[in-house]
DNA sequence: GCCAACGTTGGC
DNA sequence: GCCAACGTTGGC
């Protein structure tokens, strides 16, 4: 999961009650549809930060709540309100996400560049926009071995 | 600040 | 349904 820290930071999401936080206000169909359909409750989340000097996976969390409406839709007072969206028929969807570790230090795009396996992850795409993107088996365990951490999410 | 990539909008 | 115009994202 990507977001602007100016927006929402990884430290937000540590300083949020029970860690945990819904991740709201996604307004893009692809992305929609991972949110309702594919992430699953205990799946593991890399928390990247973008739009920043160091673009980096600060650390992990993971899905608490599968996918259910996003009630800022429905908001006038929320900068994602839609009017598209109702109670009756919610177009956009969130999942609640919980704090894990950090990584420590961050693994920055650079690292992820020269990473034969994690140069080829969906966030080094070009022009990639989403803010939800699937991160495979393989990609989640390299990232983890770079810190030579054991991986907290076996259940 | 630049610019490529992409989604959305709206005229036709 | 096509496609140009536009806005946004995000690395650099």
């Amino acid at each position: 999961m990507k977001s602007e820290p100016s927006c929402f930071s990884f430290e937000d999401l540590k300083r949020s009650p029970g860690r945990i936080a819904c991740w709201d206000g996604v307004r893009n169909y692809q992305a929609r549809n991972l949110l309702r359909e594919e992430i699953k409750k205990g799946d593991g989340i890399l928390f990247y930060h973008s739009n920043i000097k160091l673009p980096s996976i600060e650390g992990l969390a993971k899905v608490v709540r599968e996918g259910y409406p996003d009630h800022t839709a429905w908001d006038l007072e929320s900068e994602h309100y839609d009017p598209k969206s109702s109670t009756a028929n919610p177009i956009w969807f969130m999942v609640d996400i919980q704090y894990l570790a950090d990584l420590d230090p961050p693994v920055t795009r650079e690292d992820l560049k020269s990473h034969p396996v994690l140069s080829k992850m969906g966030v080094m795409k070009r022009g990639n926009r989403l803010s939800v993107m699937p991160v495979d088996e393989r990609e989640w365990k390299a990232v983890l071995d770079l810190r030579d951490m054991a991986d907290p999410v076996v259940s």
